[in-house]
RNA sequence: GGGCGGUUAGCUCAGCGGGAGAGCAUCGGCCUUACAAGCCGGGGGUCACAGGUUCAAAUCCUGUACCGCCCA
């Protein structure tokens, strides 16, 4: 029952791992007690653990964990997200190095492949979270794509439809042209970079030699212009008013607008109209009746047959047809230039929307989609939050929750994909037969106007006109719409489980804000939809993982850390604990390796501490597993109350910190009461027990350093699972381990508010002052370390006798090998000296000392402290204060002042005595 | 352009109305039989800047500067 000379993390982690999994320790419990329950943030099925994950489900664990040993049922369901379009990628890369492409091996075949591909690929990431040591409940892990899952996404749709918020329309929606689907709002990232802002000359058309400027950042769309819009107020263009526009190129006649939508210090304060390609021109088109061309192909190829079909003629439409919308730009600014309509272009830096999967700029397209009319949704999500149904932790979250639900748009949820749940949707071809497309290959398109027939299974036969031939919508959901389900799709639902009925809704939810909107934000919507309540009471968002630089890791900046190697060289408990540590509210995380590092040596200090207990067990055996047995019965030492109480008090922290998701808070009170108080004072402390200078019992000593590092043990266990386990293990021994024993299932420590002992601790830091001062004296005058001192004290009677007392620790930790007690106004000449509240300490080592050293330090300290009882002073002589502050705080403030003057004036009598010598 | 957050010791960060703190780094001394991945001790800060509120401000308010993020 020894513990090897070092911590081998390597060995001990998958053994441990192994054990929970084997013994069931992960499921839930039976019973009636309080449920805790939380769902994973699905990481995508083609991942790999990144530091965000790593921070995420170490901060999910401790919670676990902690609910588990608290008495809780928890269940943390597992699993994994489909992620359409990663997916579908990441299958086509594949077939591409084989020289294929989808087209090519057709639908069925390549959703074949992409399972196969997730059979052997897919669990990657489930793999790498074991390895952090979460503690899921393996046998409820999910995936989107599951039958259940599908099951709760066909009747999620369907039910959306019947109930009207679900509708089918062609609108302008983003388009990425490289993943050739229609992408929702949130799934564009704008970012800001270098472009060019073009001036063109856009004659009137009743007056070629006028004309008005119009500025672009998109040239190539003026294809697909149908007016030009100005300010009504904005003087410079009230001449042309109700007058018509010939465009360059295409010559199509366009009339001049006024709109107050345009912004007049833009550009030239004239805006060409292209309601087929931007957003804003889209409405203003709407307003205003407007043509919409679609000038591009789905790979944003210039499409000819835009023109043709609207019965437009020339030499342009073939001259840019086919040609990609990039290289259109350059054609047609060459064009313009030749033609003397490029005024002039100037560098100009804007925003450009790319595809968040691809980056890939994206194009507003025309095409029909399915939306989710979101308003009537996004109205109860509102109020679960304003009401605290749900709370969002930090707070400052649900600001921007609400500013983003307040101004929702409808939700673009078809993909054009083949990886994913295919809309149950079905079109007949015989009494729809104009919007039913059908191409060559068994390929179908349908029109904007084709009447879909939403079911839950496919349809026999057409309910209009009984038709049997019906064709399924090509399209996919979402992935987003699936996992917006999660939460009760995972428990069973639309089942009525045992599991939905016995964990929804869930109680705390983790995650960081880069999915607010995506999934937090859809998963309230729909959990108060189908399951009429939140999915979570609690949403804790924590920080992003960001490097040294506080750069976002990322591979193309190649300052990525992977957890794994981290993991493989710290050990997983010092990692966690530095995730853990470093996981304030509010702020990100900058993380350096230096710090898991340093954790490391916490996890070797524990280690540590662990051997010298179970070394200094001797013959005591006689334990039942019976914890706090000794620490509550009573005959304890004057250390043994305090650590009681510093335990407690840390328990009471503990728990309250983990309670507020403050984690940081909890790392630092554990490492603080495990490094600080336990090792450096109890533990060296407990060496006079155990060796029969104080007590009269080593076994009392034993058990109790046996029952506190167990509660230490039980504390730290949230974050670090592995060497708590390896230590309890070998601590219990062989009566209350081996199967189904694990400190994961022991009851998290209680409070014992009675042994909170306010006395005890006041004396033990008198003790621990005067014996860091006296360790600061020793050094001051050079004394070599080992060396036994002579020690006076001079000051109150009832602080001399309580050094009386304690004569043992202060020669072990102080190394004091006589003390005298003085009394009388006497005081020893030629000693450096230190003062603790009313305590003066003398080390006469006259040889030793260096006068002028010694007197500029007391001297340094007299008017340290001399300046701080001014300022407690000017305080208490300030009537404003005495009648405004609380009772308390002047109470405070006089005790300062009387500590301060009674170390004032032993001070001076210190600097008398050198004097004296000098 | 709108919103949110940050600026505290050399570094990374807690604290967010009544004594400026931690970890790491640094300096000095120690291989004291749990731990040199350690022990003991020390130094180091006009808490970004300017105003204001208050008996009392790192902490609350206003403004400025710089940095970061989100949304448009």
């Amino acid at each position: 029952m020894q513990l090897a000379k070092a911590y081998d993390h390597k060995n001990v982690e998958s053994k441990w791992y192994a054990h929970w999994v084997q013994s069931g320790a992960f499921k839930p419990a039976e019973g009636d007690a309080p449920y805790f329950s939380m769902v994973i943030p699905p990481p995508n099925v083609t991942g790999s653990l990144h530091m965000g994950h790593a921070l995420n489900n170490t901060l999910q664990d401790i919670l676990c964990r902690y609910k588990r040993m608290d008495g809780y049922r928890v269940l943390w369901v597992p699993g994994t997200d489909h992620a359409g379009i990663a997916t579908q990628n990441v299958v086509e890369r594949r077939l591409a190095a084989q020289g294929l492409s989808r087209a090519q091996v057709g639908r069925d075949e390549f959703i074949a492949r992409v399972w196969e591909w997730k059979k052997e690929a897919g669990s990657t990431i489930l793999h790498q979270l074991k390895a952090l040591g979460v503690s899921c409940d393996w046998e409820h892990e999910r995936f989107t794509m599951d039958e259940g899952l599908s099951l709760a996404v066909h009747e999620a749709f369907v039910r959306l439809w019947e109930d009207g918020l679900l509708y089918r329309a062609q609108r302008l929606i983003n388009w990425c042209p490289r993943c050739k689907t229609a992408l929702a709002d949130i799934e564009v990232i704008h970012e800001e970079s270098d472009a060019s802002l073009w001036y063109i000359r856009y004659p009137l058309a009743d007056d070629p030699s006028e004309a008005l400027i119009v500025a672009t950042t998109r040239p190539e769309t003026m294809l697909g212009d149908t007016a030009v819009a100005v300010h009504p107020e904005d003087k410079r263009y009230q001449v042309f008013a109700g007058r018509k526009i010939r465009l360059p190129i295409t010559d199509r006649v366009v009339p001049l607008l006024l709109d107050p939508y345009v912004d007049q210090t833009f550009g030239t304060g004239a805006l060409k109209i292209t309601p087929g390609h931007d957003f804003n021109d889209f409405e203003i088109g709407e307003r205003f009746g407007l043509d919409r061309i679609s000038i591009f192909d789905a790979d944003a190829r210039v499409d000819g047959s835009a023109f043709t079909s609207r019965g437009e003629k020339g030499d342009w439409i073939n001259r840019y047809n086919s040609k990609d919308r990039f290289e259109a730009r350059k054609l047609i600014v060459a064009d313009l230039k030749e033609r003397g309509f490029l005024e002039k272009v100037e560098p100009y830096r804007h925003a450009v929307g790319r595809c968040y999967r691809c980056q890939t700029v994206v194009e507003p397209y025309l095409t029909p989609q399915w939306f989710v009319k979101i308003k009537p949704l996004a109205e109860p999500a509102i109020r679960g939050v304003r009401e605290g149904k749900l709370r969002i932790i930090p707070e400052g979250w649900s600001n921007s929750y609400f500013a983003w639900m307040e101004n929702i748009k409808d939700w673009c949820i078809s993909r054009q994909i083949w990886w994913g749940h295919q809309i149950p949707a079905w079109y007949c071809v015989a009494c729809d037969s104009g919007n039913v497309i059908r191409g060559n290959q068994g390929e179908y398109i349908l029109t904007k106007d084709a009447q879909p027939i939403v079911a839950r299974q496919a349809p026999s036969s057409c309910p209009r006109c009984g038709g049997k031939e019906l064709l399924q919508d090509p399209d996919v959901l979402d992935t987003w719409f699936s996992s917006g389900l999660w939460p009760f799709s995972t428990l069973g639902w639309p089942n009525e489980t045992n599991d939905l009925k016995s964990f929804y809704p869930t109680s705390s939810l983790v995650t960081g804000f880069d999915i607010l909107f995506f999934w937090v934000a859809r998963m309230i919507m729909m959990g108060l939809k189908f399951m009429d309540d939140v999915p979570f009471r609690d949403v804790y968002i924590h920080a992003l993982v960001r490097d040294e630089e506080g750069q976002k890791m990322s591979k193309s900046k190649g300052n990525v850390i992977d957890p794994l190697e981290v993991m493989q060289q710290y050990g997983t408990d010092a990692f966690r604990f530095t995730l853990t540590a470093m996981a304030a509210m509010g702020r990100d995380i900058k993380l350096a390796e230096d710090r898991i590092a340093g954790y490391q040596n916490f996890v070797n200090k524990l280690w540590n501490a662990a051997r010298f207990v179970l070394m200094n067990l001797g013959e005591y055996s006689d334990r039942q597993g019976v914890h706090r047995r000794f620490l509550a019965s009573g005959d304890l030492q004057f250390a043994d109350l305090w650590i009681r109480s510093r335990l407690t008090a840390t328990i009471a922290e503990a728990r309250k910190a983990i309670a507020a998701y403050r984690f940081n808070d909890y790392a630092n009170i554990l490492y603080q009461f495990t490094w600080h108080e336990f090792c450096d004072w109890y533990i060296e402390m407990s060496k006079l027990s155990l060796n029969g200078t104080i007590g009269s019992d080593p076994k009392q000593s034993q058990r109790l350093l046996v029952e506190i590092l167990e509660q230490i043990l039980l504390l730290l266990h949230p974050i670090m699972p592995f060497v708590t386990e390896e230590i309890w293990q070998v601590l219990e021994g062989p009566q209350r381990t081996g199967p189904g024993k694990s400190v994961m299932l022991e009851s998290y420590p209680r409070l014992e508010t009675g042994w909170i002992d306010e006395e005890i601790e006041k004396k033990m830091e008198f003790l621990m002052n005067i014996i860091r001062a006296i360790r600061n004296l020793r050094t001051e005058v050079n004394c070599p370390p080992g060396k036994e001192v002579k020690v006076i004290f001079h000051g109150p009677d009832h602080d001399l006798s309580f050094l009386r007392g304690q004569a043992p620790y202060l020669r072990t930790l102080a190394r004091v090998g006589s003390v005298e007690y003085l009394t009388s106004r006497e005081r020893p000449k030629g000693a450096a000296t230190a003062v603790v509240g009313s305590v003066e300490i003398y080390l006469p080592l006259g040889d030793m000392i260096n006068l002028h050293e010694e007197r500029t330090r007391l001297t340094k300290e007299t008017s340290k402290v001399e300046e701080e009882l001014s300022r407690i002073q000017k305080k208490l002589s300030n009537p404003e204060f005495l009648s405004k502050a609380k009772e308390e705080v002047i109470q405070k403030e006089r005790e300062k002042s009387t500590q301060h003057e009674e170390k004032l004036r032993a001070l001076n009598l210190s600097l008398e005595r050198l004097r004296e010598i000098e």
